[in-house]
DNA sequence: ACCTATTTGTCCGTATGTATG
DNA sequence: CCATACATACGGACAAATAGG
């Protein structure tokens, strides 16, 4: 886990550990299944709060890049990329809807995005 | 900003707060442009603390349902449905490149979850 | 151009709860 | 039952953007 702070950057500690740990995926270093270091192990290695670990890992949570259980830790889910896409569709059909955008439309937005 | 919070509920108290500012944006009782109360008055009137409050404003804006910017407070989005479709659009077609799903069968995609 | 009040953003620290193994 | 580790909430402090005078 090479991860650097730079405490005179613009961007956010949380965002910085965040960007890093999303890297490292992206690019093979953290593999898929593997474990990131417990929230506190982290926090103390790079001299930062608990929460400071935790809010980046819950970013990283969100983008759907690791799986955060209790008792368990951070595990880089990272190429569950089916269960990602499908639950990219089931947003992007459900904020379609609510904006009451027909099916033909989302497809042809889809398409044109795709084919950028 | 009529907020009822459980203390018994199996919910967390930002989640109850996200969730019932969300409702009241889906049932018209919020208006689109309309201004939250400043998270600390509200976490005043909820006796909960600011940063609970906080959390509940983040996670609606994470969900683009309001505006947050500092010093002007939280803005109801709502409608910028338009937007959320065309994220949720960009995002669907990433994720879907990159497990290498074909257009053809991101539309279908699409289709079946439109038609479920 | 300046100052001030407002309001969210981030970070720290502490405490307690809760699921996992 | 116990140790581990994330989840939530509280409290406090300071930074940074915004708006208004």
């Amino acid at each position: 886990m090479l991860i650097l702070i730079d405490a005179n950057a613009s961007a956010p500690v949380f965002e910085q550990i965040a960007d890093q740990v999303a890297g490292q995926i992206a690019d093979g270093t953290l593999e898929q299944g593997s474990r990131l270091p417990a929230a506190r192990d982290l926090a103390e290695a790079l001299e930062v709060n608990v929460h400071t670990v935790l809010h980046a890992y819950q970013r990283l949570r969100d983008e759907s890049l690791i799986e955060l259980r209790r008792g368990r830790g951070a595990v880089v889910t990272g190429l569950a990329v089916d269960e990602n896409v499908r639950r990219a569709v089931e947003h992007s059909v459900a904020s379609a809807r609510a904006a009451g955008i027909s099916l033909t439309s989302l497809i042809a937005l889809i398409r044109s995005e795709y084919t950028r």
